[in-house]
DNA sequence: TCCGATCCGTAC
DNA sequence: GACGTACGGATCGGAA
């Protein structure tokens, strides 16, 4: 394919100077095996690939600035006065990265006289008309070269300047940057600006005159005084700053874009650099360009791009025939409510994929979704697989069209399979398929640097979302092998699946908070804490940051003298419970600690639950993790419901925001104390067994059996005391712990813990047996056989082995709690459908379900809740539900 | 300027 | 070091 004779469409301009110094001090330290620096060279490198690929270039050119001064100079002889001299290390790289830019069958550009913004702004005056022209720099004199052609890209970061970008930044379309800079001025550059200008300033000055000359013709009528008169006394400077960047497009080039149109690098003499360089990973994706196939490289997918009816069409009569589909969403950042599809990825036969590119115009998703109904919706014909399913049907949903049961979900069965965290795509496919496949944070960058979905070029995104959906179709087979092979396929199927339908309606439905509420609790912890920061700030005599524990520790322990009760890591602990023993010495740390309650519940939850709120639907959608948590429980984000306030007064007055839709309640179903029950369930101990069928309470019998006495003899202190051990199994504690907690002495701990086993035999046996058959397994299972693998339970380590055991026994019985409770999802959330009830489940916390239900059918629905949930599961102890209706999440408890 | 580590505190 | 599972806010210091 030769495409030399065409004009190029797609130009990258490399600003070759400011490259090399971004690269340099972006990766500091790397060396080649000789010793000698190499890390410009490879930024440089690595940036050079990352544009040419991503930007689908067809003509590349790298433009370096003239050695020694240019014409500027002889305009200002200060320019650029007071630079740094060029660092050793980087000199000393120069060559290199014209080796590697000469290997890669790439034209440099370096014109005497003349600095590369000057070069680059006369090849961009040269471009053909029709073609896209990528400049990376960040040099903020390129800015003015913007505009419906020619986009800036800061190569590294990934970010991106097109006419809109720029006028953000600058407050002024790309052609009166040069305007603005001009009364600003530049410290790198040493350009001097007019004083007393800034940024903001400026903008307005040049929106409201149009450019520089004329706002210096009519300096008198400027209106704000000082402004007014800076520009008098530095006018000549602002026309010699517009002089000094304004950029020439007549430099006399000796070659033309023609001579940059991409030919392909030299790969013998690459391989032979990288090699000498020590370019590893470069090295690799050498190879995988070179050879066909072979573990390790990315497979290779033929992912046709869909963006008209004929197109789906076309997919969709080849999907009828398939047994299943796999299908793969791609969202914005807005999340899956609102719009935020951007293109749905379908394997096809053969390692081939489609690419839905979701357009309003051309291909929405309501026209996708409804052709796709037949196929995939509750009474289709085919089956359905993907990765993130939930997604896939929360999108649908928002269409109207609510799918069936996916066949598979990668994601969860690769969750299932491995408990431990971090189970991304590639991360998996590597593992099971050795399969390259490149991240997401690869394609757009990462956090706050990362490029917006819709702003990364359709084919890059297209390929990306068609080799992923490809890899997690060819999953399938090994996954499904692996959780039968684990016993995992029941829990898999029957609980785990279905419950990603239950997840996605409720996620999708969301709970409704009542801002006004928020509000007016924001304003009164405000004047609370207003009045307590006084306080302590009187107190200490000075004011310091309370919220700094480093600066807490300083007034507490240093000015104040306090004794320090506990170490951190890095310092003295002052945590509630060292606060807590402190307030005995002084007034302070009770105040510190009133200061914390406070501004926990101020800025975790009331400042932070209004934003959540969907603009759109008017509530809250948390998302609920469906692996969350290594036992197997949810866990839930944005916001985090699973941790609202409700042990003290103060706190569960947030949770009166969180209240129903008009016309309807909120229903909340816990289990009560279900984690001893299976407690008791695994012990087979008859004493707890009897405890529980006789419905006491507890607590209260465990004192009685541990103290040798009648239940209606134990005091208060002696429950809490009991009520600690029963807890304390659970989490696997040791005396020490228990008597922290307790406030008692270690040995009296012993004694309580002691008493209870002797009492509780049968939880001896339990935690016992649970952990000779973890060490002999490496792993622990719940009732449904769900596993957590814990290979610390070899480990040498002491502190880590205990800390694995403690896990063992924990994961045993919070994860059986996890199981009851997501399969009493499936069923109620079953029962609700069928019954085509109103009633919608809203939230799970871990032992209790929230729904809100239409004021008619509350009793009634609770009764029928409570049925279910007791049901679910049968163990040798009854479980109980307790469940209570009311307007707010407060009121429902 | 951004990001990760640390401390702290909320829930079950 | 010492009680399990999470999420998230504030601060701080080092990297970019």
């Amino acid at each position: 394919m030769s495409r030399d004779q065409k004009a190029p469409s797609r130009i990258v301009i490399i600003d070759g100077t400011n490259a090399l110094y971004r690269a340099f001090f972006a990766l500091p330290g790397l060396r080649a095996p000789d010793g000698s620096p190499t890390n410009a060279a490879y930024g440089f490198v690595t940036m050079l690939g990352k544009v040419i690929r991503e930007e689908q270039a067809d003509a590349v050119i790298v433009v370096f600035d003239a050695r020694g001064k240019t014409f500027r100079h002889a305009l200002y002889a200060d320019y650029k006065a007071g630079r740094e001299a060029q660092p050793e290390d980087l000199s000393a790289q120069i060559p290199l990265v014209h080796e590697l830019v000469e290997a890669h069958r790439i034209p440099i550009l370096e014109v005497p006289d003349f600095e590369a913004d000057d070069v680059i702004a006369t090849l961009v005056a040269r471009a053909p008309k029709a073609a896209r022209v990528f400049i990376v720099s960040t040099d903020k004199d390129l800015m003015q070269l913007v505009n419906e052609n020619v986009m800036l890209l800061d190569g590294l970061q990934g970010r991106r300047y097109d006419s809109a970008a720029v006028e953000e930044r600058f407050g002024v379309p790309p052609d009166k940057v040069l305007d603005v800079r001009a009364l600003v001025g530049d410290p790198s550059d040493n350009i001097p600006g007019v004083r007393g200008i800034g940024a903001k300033g400026a903008a307005q000055l040049i929106t409201e005159w149009g450019d520089l000359e004329n706002l210096l013709q009519h300096v008198d009528e400027v209106k704000a005084k000082r402004a007014r008169n800076a520009l008098g006394e530095h006018a000549e400077d602002a026309r010699l700053s517009k002089q000094l960047s304004t950029l020439r497009t007549d430099v006399p080039l000796p070659l033309e874009l023609s001579d940059a149109v991409l030919t392909g690098p030299d790969v013998d003499r690459l391989r032979a650099l990288y090699e000498r360089l020590g370019f590893t990973r470069l090295l690799e994706t050498l190879d995988g360009a070179s050879t066909t196939t072979g573990e390790g490289a990315a497979p290779r997918v033929d992912v046709t791009i869909v963006k008209s009816q004929a197109g789906l069409d076309a997919v969709l009569e080849e999907l009828a025939k398939l047994p299943n589909a796999t299908l793969l969403p791609v969202l914005d950042e807005a999340g899956p409510l609102a719009g935020s599809a951007v293109g749905l990825a379908i394997a096809l036969e053969g390692g081939r994929a489609a690419y839905l590119s979701l357009d309003e115009d051309a291909l929405p998703l309501v026209e996708v979704a409804s052709r796709l109904e037949p196929l995939l919706g509750a009474l289709g014909s085919v089956a359905w697989a993907g990765w993130q399913s939930k997604l896939t049907q929360i999108l649908f949903s928002e269409c109207g069209v609510s799918l069936k049961v996916p066949h598979f979900d990668a994601e969860i069965a690769a969750g299932l399979l491995d408990s431990s965290a971090g189970h991304t795509l590639p991360a998996v496919a590597a593992e099971a398929l050795g399969a390259k496949l490149r991240s997401w944070q690869e394609l757009a960058g990462r956090g706050a640097k990362a490029t917006p979905v819709r702003e990364l070029t359709l084919s890059d995104v297209a390929l990306w979302a068609g080799e992923s959906v490809c890899a997690v179709a060819a999953l399938l087979p090994g996954l499904t092998r692996r959780l039968d092979a684990d016993g995992l396929t029941d829990l898999f199927e029957a609980v785990e699946l279905p419950l990603t339908g239950v997840l996605a309606r409720m996620e999708r439905t969301g709970v409704r908070v009542d801002e006004d509420k928020l509000e007016e609790l924001s304003r009164e912890y405000a004047d609370q804490l207003d009045g307590i920061e006084k306080e302590i700030h009187r107190m200490a005599g000075e004011e310091f940051l309370i919220s700094s524990p480093k600066q807490l520790q300083k007034i507490l322990f240093e000015k104040l003298k306090l004794p320090a009760i506990r170490k951190t890591k890095t310092g003295y602990s002052t945590d509630e419970d060292v606060l807590e023993q402190l307030s005995a010495e002084h007034e302070l740390p009770e105040r510190v600690l009133a200061f914390r309650r406070l501004s926990k519940l101020k800025n975790t939850y009331v400042d932070a639950l209004p934003p959540l709120v969907n603009e759109r639907t008017g509530r809250i959608h948390p998302t609920f993790h469906q692996l969350g948590a290594a036992t197997g429980r949810l866990s839930a984000t944005q916001p985090n419901v699973q941790n609202i306030p409700i042990r003290t007064p103060e706190g569960v007055r947030i949770r009166e925001a969180f209240i129903p839709a008009e016309g309807y309640l909120l229903l909340s179903a816990d289990y009560s104390q279900v984690e001893l029950r299976i407690l008791a369930h695994y012990s087979e101990d008859q004493s707890l067994i009897t405890a529980f069928q006789s419905g006491e309470d507890i607590h209260r019998r465990t004192a009685a059996e541990v103290a040798g006495i009648r239940p209606d003899e134990v005091d208060d202190d002696q429950r809490a005391r009991a009520k600690a051990v029963n807890f304390g199994i659970i989490y696997g504690s040791s005396a020490f712990g228990l008597a922290r907690q307790l406030g008692i002495r270690s040995a009296e701990a012993q004694q309580t813990i002691d008493a209870y086993f002797e009492r509780y035999s049968g939880v001896r046996r339990f935690l016992d047996e649970t952990l000779a058959k973890a060490r002999e397994r490496g792993y622990v299972t719940t009732y449904l056989g769900r596993r957590r693998y814990l290979p610390d339970l070899g480990s040498r380590n002491r502190t880590l082995r205990q800390a694995a055991e403690r896990m063992a026994v924990n994961s045993v019985i919070q994860g059986t709690a996890a199981d009851l409770i997501k399969q009493a999802m499936v069923a109620v959330d079953a029962d609700l459908t069928a019954s085509g009830s109103r009633a919608r489940m809203i939230l799970q916390v871990h032992d209790e379900l929230v729904f809100e239900v239409p004021e008619a059918e509350a009793e009634a629905l609770a009764a029928r809740v409570v049925a279910q949930m007791e049901q679910v599961l049968p163990l040798r102890v009854p479980l109980r539900v307790h469940a209570a209706i009311g307007r707010n999440w407060r009121e429902a408890h």
